[in-house]
DNA sequence: TACATTTGCTTAACGGTGTTAAATGATTTA
DNA sequence: TAAATCATTTAACACCGTTAAGCAAATGTA
């Protein structure tokens, strides 16, 4: 009966074309435009044939999770294997993360909750989103002494407190955070350390 | 001709109404969850009643968006007036930031892509999901000479590095992030000095 | 070969979405 | 009182995820 594992291979086929066809979707038009329609067309069947491969539609975005995380894992491997000292090797496996990012918007959008749906490209063009960072970069510049609120050091600065700041409260909301007492610490240490690299 | 103005007052308070009839509904049932039906039934008119005050969806997310963003920077000033030293301001208004994301999670995911989504609770209990938390944590034991991966400095130090990362590449991602120049000297600031606290 | 069963796939449908156009009915104007 | 304007609703369109029913070809069985 080597006909039923010729057909197990094709089935196997078809799973995996769906999700390379959502992939396909998903970085041609975001992943709002996702839907089981559309990636039936890709793959030339109607969109009743997808449930046979998937409980439904989250099914795939998790999976797509599932083989983010996968890829993320293998590239932070290659990382660390490319160094022997602990400090090199957590710089590398943090700029790699870095990259994958980047290289794979799409799946990391998904993978940490990083939303582009919404009216993000207007939000970017509301005057109001721009006031806190004229209230912090004020202070800051007074803090170091800068007149200039244009420049780049106070940007950079705002920068890396809106990072960790920002960072730690969305991750914290995807309710994949730790402790409170974890979180202040955090927060507590992370602040401080950079205002104290403005100080001095 | 005070009738006139009754009736433009009128408008202007369902205009209001649609956009607390919104953030209710997000509050309750998530941003996933709001549609235009839902708002007018809450405020007891029929759907098209509402593309008299607004565009299209996106203009009442737009407009939540804006608010939360005065809501925000009205409790920046505050904070930042209830000090005299720019460090004590900076601190104080950072700490404000940080409370007005959980006071107002509905509103901060809106203002800055923070999307619970898609199947998030399942992502979370993605065993690939850990992998990298365990790349990383054993590196950063190694480094730190700690050899119980299980305690909280390890994850508090990954957690800081998470993220200062998480956050600049979110932030980026949004495309509210600035140069790549900046970019970089932040991620090197960062990792470099998160580093430089573990090992001295 | 002839019939029955299974398989693969599609069509049709349900209830939902954002959005628009037409219809209705009340209110104001002339 | 007749005409015009306004507020509001109903109906419709095209899309969405999902399920059930139908169909036609392939397969198994006699």
């Amino acid at each position: 009966m080597a006909s039923k594992d010729r057909i197990l291979r094709l089935k196997e086929e078809t799973r995996c074309n769906i999700l390379e066809a959502a992939l396909q979707i998903v970085k041609e038009e975001g992943w709002q435009a996702l839907s089981m329609r559309k990636i039936a067309d890709v793959i030339e069947y109607t969109a009743p044939i997808i449930y046979e491969y998937f409980n439904n539609k989250d099914a795939i975005l998790l999976e797509l999770n599932r083989q983010g995380y996968l890829k993320l894992s293998r590239e932070l491997v290659e990382a660390r294997d490319r160094h022997r000292l602990p400090a090199k090797q957590l710089e590398d496996m943090w700029l790699t993360y870095w990259n994958f990012a980047f290289a794979n918007k799409e799946l990391y959008q998904g993978m940490f909750g990083v939303a582009t749906s919404c009216s993000c490209e207007m939000v970017n063009k509301l005057a109001e989103a721009a006031k806190p960072y004229e209230l912090f970069s004020a202070v800051i510049g007074e803090l170091m002494n800068i007149d200039d609120l244009e420049g780049d050091v106070i940007c950079t600065k705002y920068y890396t407190f809106w990072s960790v700041v920002h960072g730690l409260v969305s991750i914290n909301l995807l309710s994949r955070g730790w402790s409170d007492e974890i979180n202040r610490q955090v927060l507590k240490d992370a602040i401080g350390g950079i205002i104290r690299t403005m100080t001095t």
